[in-house]
DNA sequence: TTGCTTTGCACAATCGATAGTGCAAGGTTA
DNA sequence: TAACCTTGCACTATCGATTGTGCAAAGCAA
């Protein structure tokens, strides 16, 4: 009772007179190489088009034992990194005709898995496995499957890879802050010795040790020394963020003179403290951001930001798709490819 | 010689000695009801395990014409309220067994009609239809799929829908901005007299035009009267905005003393524009934002924001789909449910 | 032991499309 | 006119699961 009937190629063929396989043919653009008369074809395409037909996708996936789906898992939405990564992944993924689908895991392994499973059996064409918690045991599962994947900003070793070049990214970052020159002050490397610090993120995630090294070498590079005690990455929780960059400034002898914070999660909690302090410490302060958020602009004080290339990486994604072979099973010794691409500093007006 | 044949019902009733639908029905849990011995069902299910068998959910989706999908389609993905949207849906879907599936249509009427059709083709068991440039276009197509769906955000009158309660949060927005007295000023009712605008969206937008009598209302109350000219909506245009804003505080009998800006894209135009400004004119203005972003918080004045109860309006748009019948296509003269979600305010600290 | 019920499963149709193959009618060539 | 080719389509198996139905064997009551 609460099914609508939907016409069928079976009864396009009672009304055309035609059978079920000429009118498949009319309509799914084979009856040319099925020499079907193109005024046979013409007939059939109108009185399914006057029928509002719809080709049952599921059945010609069954058939053909693809979708036409591309897939794309991210650990959430509402981060403006993975929200723009989607955006972009479905402009790329309609220009080469497929439907794009997102879904989200929310960080939790056990769920990475099953949506993973889930896409498969929908029998999804590609994959992509962005910021994934564990991007081998999904490449396990798609392989098993025969899906062809890439991971994206998150590397893996059993499929290729498209990341940004998170080292690059911080010494472009840093170097930035260096050149910074807060209400005419002097010459940085010697104002910030000892007293720029990164914030944020954890040592043991990818980006942040790329980012971490990146760092060090340009404060190594220009105060001659990057301490240990100048990296506080324990993770990205604001409130936990805010209460480190209040311990940093305690001492007056030590307090930061350049932050560096790792992703805007992150400096949301540095905010959230800086705002506490005196408008003079702040100005002074140079303010780095590995990430990008538009209102950052219009704080009270200039940031320089980093803002990864989403285009490009769904673009270079889309590309090691198809360029690259599936790994073969057997003892395939080759690590797969890891692209890289650069992310662009966005500096204050 | 790409594909890896998967294993199927048959090969697992090969190796276990049942039939296939004895197998089958091991493996979807009706095997109770078609009375298989449990031992038998162990026994199956140990070596489906054992095989990594993943049951093909498109022909499962042709057989049963269901397809465990719930699909989201909204215009984008990188705005924070439509990604809090998608996130919320995810959790929401997945705690009812269904797999969330989210496309993004880019506002154009065309990719959302197609959209919509290949959503349907796939057999999606709901659909969500959030912020649609044409609701009504979408349902039609949906009734005649006989596809359960409901509008979000956007009303349509086609189908149920679930929204913020536009009108409610500029009363409340407004309301605020007149209780707000920044820098010890005095009574607002009189001061704001003439001098309170409405920035950004378009008038011919539902939620707008909501938002706009919201605001009239409490500013005739307030002041004794709203001029016309109070409200510049002609677009979320950053640009445009920060023209008009720019316009708007040319004359310095009619500048601004308070600006509600719809959108935080809207309000990125006139930050663009208020950055210019010398910090005492924006000291002593009163500024609204009806949307929320959590680093407006830390700009260099208070910020009232509205703050839409994403949550509660998929909890609702979830509730109406289970509740409400489906429409019959014969002639139902009752209009379909509407359900007002509050949003809340978020006050500066 | 007969007759009836229950248990446990196999058989076969079905969902809607695709693709390999066969074949009659009409044309062409020798 | 016989042999052959081309055109235009119909027939039928198939993808992998679900589900209505049938039926033998086992269990049980009389």
């Amino acid at each position: 009772m609460e099914t609508v009937k939907k016409t069928t190629i079976y009864d396009l063929a009672q009304l055309t007179g035609a059978s079920p396989s000429t009118v498949s043919a009319a309509l799914n653009g084979t009856w040319r190489q099925r020499r079907i008369k193109e005024s046979t074809v013409r007939q059939i395409q109108s009185i399914a088009a006057q029928q509002g037909y719809r080709t049952n996708l599921q059945a010609r996936g069954l058939r053909q034992s693809r979708s036409g789906l591309a897939g794309l898992i991210m650990p959430m939405y509402d981060n403006r990194f993975f929200a723009s990564l989607a955006q972009s992944f479905e402009v790329e993924a309609r220009q080469r005709g497929l439907c794009p689908i997102t879904v989200s895991t929310h960080r939790d392994p056990e769920e990475e898995q099953r949506t993973v499973e889930t896409l498969i059996s929908y029998a999804v064409d590609s994959l992509f496995v962005a910021g994934a918690t564990d991007p081998d045991a999904v490449s396990r599962l798609c392989r098993d499957a025969g899906l062809r994947h890439v991971n994206v900003d998150l590397p893996g070793s059993l499929a290729p890879s498209v990341i940004s070049d998170n080292h690059a990214g911080a010494v472009a970052l840093t170097e930035a802050m260096f050149d910074a020159r807060p209400k005419g002050e002097g010459r940085a490397d010697e104002r910030l010795k000892g007293r720029i610090y990164f914030l944020g993120g954890r040592e043991k995630d990818f980006a942040t040790s790329e980012r971490i090294a990146g760092f060090r070498e340009v404060v190594t590079k220009r105060t001659g020394h990057c301490a240990d005690d100048q990296i506080v990455a324990t993770g990205y929780n604001p409130e936990t963020v805010a209460r480190q960059a209040q311990v940093l400034f305690q001492n007056p002898e030590t307090a930061p003179r350049a932050l560096l914070v790792n992703s805007t999660i992150a400096f949301e909690g540095g905010l959230s403290f800086l705002a506490s302090l005196p408008p003079e410490t702040v100005e002074s302060l140079v303010v780095g951001c590995y990430d990008y958020d538009p209102f950052v602009r219009y704080l009270r004080f200039p940031v320089v930001m980093v803002r990864q290339d989403v285009e490009g990486l769904i673009r270079e994604a889309f590309q090691l798709l198809t360029s690259e072979p599936l790994p073969t099973d057997s003892t395939d010794s080759a690590a797969p490819k890891i692209i890289k691409v650069n992310p662009a500093l966005v500096t204050p007006a």
